[in-house]
DNA sequence: CTCCAACATTGACAGCTATCAATGTATGGA
DNA sequence: TCCATACATTGATAGCTGTCAATGTTGGAG
């Protein structure tokens, strides 16, 4: 009578449920595969815990009492919360959870932001519940947060040189060189090497490797890590200077830009960036899927 | 990976919820009172079951992974449930349930059913969720129904022949004799017994035995198992009869009836009868009790 | 580099317990 | 009255499993 039921086996309510829908004891020896014996064992022992009687059997036939009755519906109850448990813990064996940074270059083109969009929605339509935070900074910044897990992905045209740092290629962006309106060689028709040696340009200090360029030559009077800088210093007609194409096409068309002959164009690899160090989450290694299946696939 | 939770070992979600409280393994020894090789053992036993990973643990510290932190959320659900069935289990040890089928014989008094009022309100106030009927019947018929299982209790006046049958004293009601106005001996100021003599009579085939009736003499050409039947007999002024004091009172203020010499009158007592062979529930037992305690209390 | 703390692994063991076969008991029907 | 059926009881057993001690492994701190 004072023994609480303290372990809660759920094999005999199991049990006591299985005899109830069979009927009674002898027919559920086979639902159960189990001997008589032991169904009357067992009922007893679950019937000893709660503390009163389940049900009333004999050869008058099987019934349950008023509290068998109110069991059976608190034991279904019961049964149906574990299925929900075992539900939740079973559809997340293969669900992607946590958080996932991902850092991305400045000046992105549009195509390359659809892209990532892309990449996004097919990650989305997995079985997963990641919050996701997309990050903008420069390369070199990126690369830093890498290092120190702040990020786990990272998209940019990095150096390439950190070993610590796993790079894959997603897509490549052409280069021109630009001069503004105002500039010496914008009306001239095809100028020399000698002609752009003369010239003051805009270097960047992270944004392309020097060895990159086709062009090397001239003075630099004019620093800029973002393009958007470099973009005002070449529109001010005293400096030549890199673009990417998507961004300055705009201007192009509007007669603030011209670009200077494609010999000097070059192209810079973006690349996605991952720390070797710890090991991918499921959840980063799908990402990283989805975006090479956006970009390249 | 494919191995699922087949048995929902409580006993390794428990020891899960508690080495997170604990916040390791070793920290969990002492709250658990076992080794710390048994807590590896079990957790890679619960993490194999589950088919993934719930904490990282080592000497960087102890986290949960965001499956293990859905994972302690879900169990701490599945505990709360588990811990309303063991509420309304428990709470079904001591409550009384199932339907109570008492019997109550007719023409009982306002007093009567106050009481009888008193002891459903006591009942009431118990633990339980029983499912009360009251049937209004003759006293033989009530005995029938008793044997046949179809009352649990029964309230009347009974024969107390009945071997099958358990009696208990309730409470005694007065049988006076009257006469009706039209009666020749409702203006005789002292009848005689020979003067009853005389006089037909109301039979009460099952009401009363016929030899707790100190007045047994005269003929008899009216038969009525009821008091509404005895009464309109002996309104009729060809009958004498004997009815219960309370439902003549009025008709005797009103002068329609006259009440003989009380050496003629006798009391019945009424009983609280059950049926002996099929055991008492907790309920019926305890409604025997609180009327017991509302008549003789 | 070494050391150490925390966890993983393994083998052995003891206690439990579900199970069965055999037998006992009660009850409704013939 | 007797029998058949359904459940209860008991004693023995085998298998599981939770536990520990001992030892191996790992990763961070110094």
């Amino acid at each position: 009578m004072l023994s609480q039921l303290r372990d809660l086996d759920l094999q005999l309510l199991r049990l006591f449920v299985t005899v109830v829908e069979s009927g009674g004891f002898s027919a559920a020896q086979g639902e159960l595969g189990i001997g008589q014996s032991t169904i009357s064992t067992q009922m007893a022992k679950l019937e000893t815990r709660l503390g009163f009687r389940l049900c009333e059997r004999g050869k008058a036939g099987f019934r349950l009492t008023p509290k068998g009755e109110q069991v059976l519906a608190a034991t279904r109850k019961l049964f149906a919360a574990i299925e929900t448990f075992k539900g939740e813990a079973q559809g997340m064996a293969d669900k992607l959870l946590g958080e996932l940074r991902i850092g991305l270059s400045e000046a992105l083109s549009d195509e390359v932001l659809q892209r990532i969009g892309e990449a996004v929605g097919r990650f989305r339509q997995r079985n997963q519940a990641v919050q996701i935070e997309l990050v903008s900074a420069m390369p070199a910044e990126l690369e830093r947060r890498l290092l120190q897990d702040q990020l786990q992905l990272a998209i940019g045209y990095f150096s390439g040189s950190q070993t610590a740092l796993d790079y894959q290629p997603l897509f490549d962006e052409r280069q021109r060189l630009y001069c503004g309106r105002q500039h010496p060689l914008f009306d001239r028709e095809t100028p020399s090497a000698d002609d752009l040696q003369a010239c003051d340009r805009v270097v960047h200090p992270y944004r392309f490797i020097a060895a990159d360029e086709p062009w090397q030559g001239g003075s630099s009077s004019a620093r800029c890590e973002q393009v958007e800088g470099s973009l005002a210093f070449i529109l001010s007609g005293a400096h030549l200077g890199y673009l990417p194409e998507h961004i300055a096409q705009p201007w192009v068309e509007r007669g603030g830009l011209r670009a200077l002959p494609s010999k000097w164009d070059f192209t810079v690899q973006f690349r996605l960036a991952s720390h070797r160090g710890h090991p991918a989450s499921d959840a980063q290694k799908a990402f990283a899927d989805d975006l090479l299946e956006a970009f390249c696939g």
